[in-house]
DNA sequence: TCGAGTTGTTCGGTTTGACGAACGCGCTTC
DNA sequence: GAAGCGCGTTCGTCAAACCGAACAACTCGA
């Protein structure tokens, strides 16, 4: 099956680079956070090198070292857009099999998500200045079509469509024709 | 080796309770879940017991089947039982006031809340047992016509109603002619 | 120009995570 | 009852993650 994203990116190579960047954040050596977080410094090597598959155990000695949470190491820098067009997605069957759902999107621990019945008429374009810092927004059209996304990465959707962009920087809404959507508005 | 830093605790557990629990939330058997994370089911079963230290490529394609993002499966649960009293919330209001959008329901910090796009089928009546309790549905129907609601109390929706209800008590979906909503699914 | 201290890399050995084939159990079906 | 199929567990085997040591390259002082 045609790998069914959702989930960012395969992790190998981001923590690879993550671990190199935090390291250098943090100014010590290659050797020196080897000995901090009790590994051997041949391990690490590999790790940054991107050569290895490190456990959850030695990774994570890895972020108490570095005093960074443990995520940071894992997630890519930051989040992308994603379009989830109307029957894409993973599918899950309901036990009793009656309804298919498709998550969208899973909420994080320490997140707040605010939910909106969000109405456009054709010609109102609003040009959204980017809000608090760490939100995120996801729409799901219900009827009509829109343009909507960050600035310079505006997406056209129909109904069905999911979209999901970061809202602290400055994006954009645009209904091609009278619209209607739901809007989760995500913060931490 | 002492852990004062500001990594919340010891993974170990953590992932086997996380495991167990995302997994039975989506309602799965262990080896259902196996086969669509392309494991061997022992190794499974070793991880969601407690035993064992997954490798980062087999905890992600368990996130991956599960349908939940990496950093849930590592991060401690969200223990803490919390009263949102009324006019707590996030004060959002005054920002979204000059935007066509109606504040449908606001999140309550430390909880999750995770976005599915539902299609139903006339016919397809679904009764739902009550699942993890302090769970909240959220549904927004975008076109068609479902009857949804707790045992006794469903309410007959057409496109852009809402409605919200526990989802800790047994409750029923039907649809009366094809339809699709937006559910979220809340809980702590 | 020596050492003695870094740095990050590569090389055998050992520990261990992941696999697959069993196993016992419970349920349905013939 | 017995055969079939699902479940989750336990066991022996193998590959690989991790280790320790040796390695070249570079920077200091003496």
């Amino acid at each position: 099956m045609e790998r069914t994203l959702h989930q960012p990116a395969p992790p190998l190579a981001t923590i690879a680079a993550a671990l190199r960047r935090e390291r250098e954040r943090a100014g010590i050596s290659l050797a020196e956070l080897a000995r901090r977080a009790g590994l051997a410094k041949s391990t690490l090597s590999q790790l940054e090198n991107g050569t290895g598959n490190p456990s959850i155990e030695t990774l994570w000695s890895l972020g108490v070292a570095l005093g960074v949470p443990f995520s940071r190491l894992v997630e890519p820098p930051e989040t992308q857009v994603r379009v989830i067009r109307s029957g894409e997605g993973p599918r899950l069957q309901a036990d009793e099999a009656d309804f298919i759902a498709t998550l969208l999107a899973a909420g994080a621990p320490h997140t707040r998500r605010d939910l909106y019945l969000m109405e456009l008429e054709p010609g109102q374009a609003r040009d959204a200045v980017a809000h608090i810092p760490g939100s995120i927004e996801h729409i799901v059209l219900a009827s009509g079509r829109i343009k909507a996304g960050p600035v310079g990465e505006e997406v056209e959707l129909g109904p069905g469509d999911y979209i999901t962009f970061p809202g602290d920087v400055d994006h954009h809404y645009e209904a091609l024709e009278p619209s209607w959507a739901v809007l989760v508005m995500e913060h931490r």
